[in-house]
DNA sequence: GTTAACTCATACACGACTGTTCGAGTTAGG
DNA sequence: CCTAACTCGAACAGTCGTGTATGAGTTAAC
């Protein structure tokens, strides 16, 4: 019986084991989508029957992962001053969140692949809300274009995100370079009158 | 002894069934990269050993089924007349290939996960050189954004296609509806001064 | 210090996939 | 019609993944 009935009674060296566990999913997913789980105790110094003891399931710890990220997200998006002009708000989104959604982009393809359909796109609702409203915003206020959905003006956002995280990852764009053409990329898309 | 020595050789109705074959993979690899060989080769109506038959292993049949879409575009893109405004062009370009790509962006992540590093871009240099003429001669004749590099908006093109594709797969975007924001998009991203 | 919690290596059952072999049946093509 | 080409199912070997069981050793915690 290696899986306690209450967290609260947990051994501290196995609440320590549970967040090393937690970092290696988080980088090996971020780093390939189809990770094994033999990877990933290995990669958190852990043994894999360690590992099954505290995540019944492959699935669930996928889910723990992607949770892990998703908090950090909200956290970071929560200490950014989105107030001000909707135009330096997207950029000042894009160059604080860039490295996180870079480096999660593949967890994030790794959940859609083991968690049943919908549950993702539930657990991304938090963050998600932030960017939206901030696109939201900037067209209520004229700045933004307003002949295209909003929620396609956030996708845009994912899109071109996720697709230089790639280039990025496979070293065909240039890591610092990155931040400021999506930022230019994306804001040319939103703006308002051509 | 199943592998004939020269092509020509080969009896009508084993091209007839490589055919077949080449069209499955590019469906089932189309609709999921993790498509098995079985599967493939039950969508083609064929044996599984007659399918190892004609391509010796998984990644032939992967690089097969890629380079007959890569063809497919080639053709297509040749088939159309780019020469006029560059944003109409761009309209027509999106508008044509749209489908293809929707079809086959999950083929094209297939081979970048079986082939070796750089085969796929290798591959894909015929149609994407003409996507890539396109943008610079938009940027030529100060229609397109120069502050940009062409190949940065090539790509971008790729990431909102893909992402759309992605979208529409999943039921999260109308189908009918992508092309045009899709091309909006773009061509925002694309058009000089703002 | 004693105990319960925890870790770990080994090993197993199970399923999925790839690639190959065999032998028998079918068919195109001269 | 005859032969070589082709197809096919069944079965096999080998690999890799998940998830479980065991039992012995280690360590935190009271």
């Amino acid at each position: 019986m290696t899986r306690p009935s209450a967290k609260s009674t947990r051994r501290a060296d196995a609440q320590h084991n549970v967040e090393r566990i937690l970092d290696a999913a988080v980088a090996c997913l971020g780093r390939d989508p189809d990770a094994s789980v033999s990877e990933i105790a290995q990669a958190a110094g852990v043994g894999r029957v360690t590992l099954y003891g505290h995540f019944p399931s492959r699935d669930v710890l996928v889910e723990a992962a992607l949770a892990r990220v998703l908090a950090d997200g909200e956290k970071l998006l929560a200490g950014l001053d989105l107030t001000g002009d909707p135009q330096d708000a997207l950029r000042v989104l894009v160059g604080s969140s860039w490295l996180l959604i870079a480096q999660s982009s593949a967890l994030l393809e790794a959940a859609q692949a083991s968690l049943p359909p919908g549950r993702v796109h539930e657990l991304h609702a938090g963050p998600a809300r932030r960017v939206d409203q901030l696109i939201r915003r900037g067209q209520a206020e004229g700045i933004f274009r307003t002949d295209l959905p909003a929620s396609w003006l956030t996708s845009v956002l994912h899109y071109v995100m996720k697709g230089a995280a790639a280039d990025v990852a496979t070293g065909q764009l240039d890591r610092t370079e990155a931040p400021r053409l999506v930022s230019e990329t994306v804001l040319a898309a939103c703006r308002a009158g051509g």
